[in-house]
DNA sequence: GGGGCGCGTTAACCTAGGTTATCGGTCGCG
DNA sequence: CGCGACCGATAACCTAGGTTAACGCGCCCC
C-alpha cells in the first residue's frame, strides 16, 4: 500500500537555515525549493511500515509522527514544529517507523532522505544543528516516556502543555501566559496516553483549581506556572534546556518565519 | 552534583568496526583503547541532569538508559546492548537526558564526545552506521511509546520480550526458543511501565497458557511464538527489520564479540 | 434555515493494574 | 552454620482511569 500525496504544485519561498547569523544558503534554499509542499489538515503523509525515502521540513504548521495499534488506538510518538526536520526511518531505512500527518493546515518541504543526508555530508554546521535537533527529539520522548509509564494524568497533561508551550514559544504562537494549542482533547489525549474524556476531567479540574483557563477553541492561559510545573514535575528552564535546539539551531523558510516573541518564562 | 565513575584502568583490547567486511579500523581502535573501562553491576555512569561529555559503547554486557521521577519511580528509555553506541546528550549538548547505568557488569568505552564527533565525520561510514543505529533506536521507542501509551499488559510485556529476545540474538544469548533475559521482574517493570507484582502475574498467567516457560532466574523458553507476536502485536521479521540494525551495522571488540547464532525466527 | 457533525462537558459504571503484605527459596557472607 | 538480602510468587484490597452514553454548542453545508 504504497502512496505518494505530495505530487504537485511547487511554492516557490526564500528558504534558508539560519545559523547563528541568518545568511541563506544557497545549496539549502535550492534543496528545498525543489520539494515545497502544501498539505491540508488531517491529510496523511507517511503511513508507517510504508517505504519511507523522505524526511519531512515543515515552515508553517505542525506535523504529527503517530503509530496506530490494531484495534486502531492511536499514540502521537512526537509533533513537528516549524523548522524542524523529521525522519521517520527506521533499522532498514527503508521502511517507515510511524505515520506522518498534518495536524492543521501545513506548508512543508519533502526532501529525499538520500539528497537530504548528502547536504548533511558537505555542509558541516547543517550537520551539527540536525544532531542537536535529534539530541532534542531524544531528550524529549525520554522525558515524555517517563510520565507515560509512571505519572499521573495530571502529571501527564501539566507536563505536555509545559513542553508545547516551550516549543512553540519561538514562534510566537505564545503571548505572556496565553498560548494557542492546535488540537483537540482527543488527539492531546493521543499524545499523553488518556482518553479524551479523561483528558478533559484533569484539565476541567486544574482550570476548577485556578491553574489555567482553557477557553473555547484550545486558547490556554496560565494563571499560575509554578504550579503547573510543579505538577508537571519539571523546572521550566532546565527543561528548555534540555528540549528546545539552541536559538540559531532552527530552520526558517524566509518571510513564514514568525518573529520570536516575548520569553515564556522570566 | 558532578561524577565521572570511571577514573581507572585501561584494558587493551583488539576493538574495531565490522563494516561489512571485518576489518580492524585503526583510527577507531585508537580512540576505543583510550576508553576502556569495566563497571560493576548496577554502577552509574551518568547522571541524568549532570554534564554529558562521553557517549558510552558497551562491549559485553547491557547498559540501562534510565529517567527517574520525584518520587523514586524509574522508567526506563532503552537498553543499550553490546556494539551499540549510546549518547545521552540534550538540546544543549553538555547536559545528559538519562542516567546511564550498568544493568550487569560491563566491559566498555567511554568516549569523549568531541572525538566520537570527529571520528564520525571523517569517517562517512562510521556515520551512516551510526545513523542507522539512531533510526533503530528511535524506532524501538515509537513502538514501545504505542504500547506503554494504549497497550494492556500482556501486550507490553510480550513485546518487551520479543524485542529483548531479538535484540540479543545476535550476541548468542538466545539458543532456540530459550533465551537469557540478564534482568529482574522489577527491571522488567520499569521497562515497560509496570509494577513488578503485575509483571509476575502477566508473566505466571502467560506461562500457564502455555506460551512460555519462565524458569528460575529469568531463563525464559518460548514455547508458542505465534501466540507470543500476537499478543505482542508484532510481526517478529516486520519487528527485526525495523528494529535491529543491519549486519554490519554493529560495533564489536575482537575477541569479545560473541559468534551470531541461529536466528530467532524461521 | 435546518440538519449534521465535531468538539467540549459531565455523569454512571466498571476493570486493569497499583499497593501492601506475606512466604519460600537461594545466594552470599560473617 | 545461620543470618540477612534479594527475588519470585500470591492474595486482598483499592483507586485511577477507561467506557459508554447523553447533552449543548458552534459551524459548515445543503
Amino acid at each position: 500500500m504504497e502512496h505518494a500525496p505530495w505530487a504537485k504544485k511547487g511554492h516557490p519561498v526564500a528558504a534558508h537555515w539560519n545559523m547563528g547569523c541568518a545568511h541563506a544558503n544557497a545549496a539549502f534554499a535550492g534543496l528545498i525549493r525543489l520539494s515545497l509542499r502544501e498539505m491540508r489538515a488531517r491529510s496523511l503523509l507517511q503511513l508507517a511500515g510504508d517505504r519511507a525515502h523522505h524526511v519531512f521540513l515543515p515552515f508553517a504548521g505542525w506535523l504529527v509522527a503517530a503509530k496506530v495499534d490494531p484495534d486502531g488506538a492511536r499514540q502521537i510518538v512526537d509533533f513537528v514544529l516549524p523548522g524542524e526536520v523529521f525522519d521517520p526511518a527506521t533499522a532498514s531505512t527503508a521502511v517507515a517507523a510511524a505515520d506522518v500527518a498534518a495536524l492543521g493546515d501545513v506548508r512543508l518541504a519533502v526532501i529525499p532522505r538520500d539528497a537530504w543526508h548528502r547536504y548533511l555530508a558537505t555542509h558541516h554546521a547543517a550537520w551539527a544543528l540536525f544532531t542537536r535537533q535529534s539530541a532534542a527529539g531524544y531528550a524529549r520522548m525520554a522525558e515524555r516516556m517517563l510520565r507515560l509509564g509512571k505519572s499521573s494524568a495530571q502529571t501527564r497533561i501539566a507536563y505536555a502543555i509545559c513542553e508545547l508551550c516551550l516549543r512553540a514559544d519561538p514562534f510566537g504562537l505564545v503571548a505572556d501566559r496565553a498560548f494557542h494549542l492546535p488540537m483537540t482533547q482527543q488527539v492531546l489525549g493521543e499524545y499523553v496516553g488518556l482518553s479524551s474524556v479523561h483528558v478533559n476531567r484533569t484539565i476541567r479540574a486544574m482550570a476548577r483549581a485556578g491553574v489555567l483557563d482553557y477557553r473555547g477553541q484550545l486558547e490556554v492561559i496560565i494563571h499560575d506556572l509554578a504550579a503547573l510545573a510543579a505538577t508537571a514535575q519539571i523546572d521550566p528552564a532546565e527543561l528548555k534546556a534540555a528540549i528546545i535546539p539552541p536559538p540559531g539551531g532552527r530552520i526558517s523558510a524566509g518571510k513564514h518565519s514568525c518573529p520570536a516573541r516575548a520569553r515564556w518564562h522570566e
